[in-house]
DNA sequence: AATTATCATCGTAATATTGCAATATTACGA
DNA sequence: TCGTAATATTGCAATATTACGATGATAATT
């Protein structure tokens, strides 16, 4: 016991909570907002931005990255890390459809 | 270390992040599917539905309504759930305006 | 008042997440 | 291919989350 019970739940409400966990860290919502803003950005850029262990932020990536949410290629000795724009607007309707439905059928 | 440093980051990220923590786990997320689509539930329900423990569905009804989601009263025996349909439609709207400003950011 | 039904809280065990140091890997230039 | 810079991975400690049984509180019923 303790352990969360993943298989019990409906897809759908599996799927939204998948997509929130990884909004559910706010140096996750950093990465996300610096990496849109500096068009492409190296990891290093962000040890020094969000204040984290280089080894913290590249596992923080990582689950960004599971997520279909970067584009990443290799710059010069640096990664450089892009957002992956339509896989984030998939989320967003996603995330949107969820809000909407459960709303609309509410009393 | 291995405590979440959530004191270094920004307030919008910080906020979004306990935002999305609500809907980070599925139980959680089918608990408001189901109390709208019942317009209202009793938690009895709910154990029933979501095959989780009483105490268990207990706990994360606490954390929905943390969040400011739920409206509840007694009816009898029972306590009758709602959702907050107005902060629902408010955490809508904090999640898509971090998702368009950071998406329209982006490269 | 005792009983019953319902939900909240407490205590605790199991598991997951976070963060970092140490180490490994990758890419490039000399 | 050697050295260096940048990032990824591993292993571990600290903390957070999840789940449930037991217990407590409240309200309606008897």
């Amino acid at each position: 016991m303790g352990a969360t019970k993943l298989e019990i739940h409906n897809p759908f409400a599996t799927e939204i909570a998948t997509i929130a966990k990884v909004f559910a860290h706010p140096a996750r919502v950093a990465i996300l907002q610096h990496i849109s803003k500096q068009n492409s950005c190296i990891c290093n850029d962000l040890v020094d931005e969000i204040g984290l262990a280089q080894a913290t932020i590249s596992q923080h990536l990582k689950v960004i990255n599971d997520a279909g949410l970067l584009k990443g290629n290799y710059q010069g000795k640096s990664m450089c890390y892009c957002l992956n724009v339509e896989r984030f607007q998939e989320l967003q309707e996603l995330f949107n459809s969820f809000f909407n439905t459960t709303a609309s059928n509410c009393c």
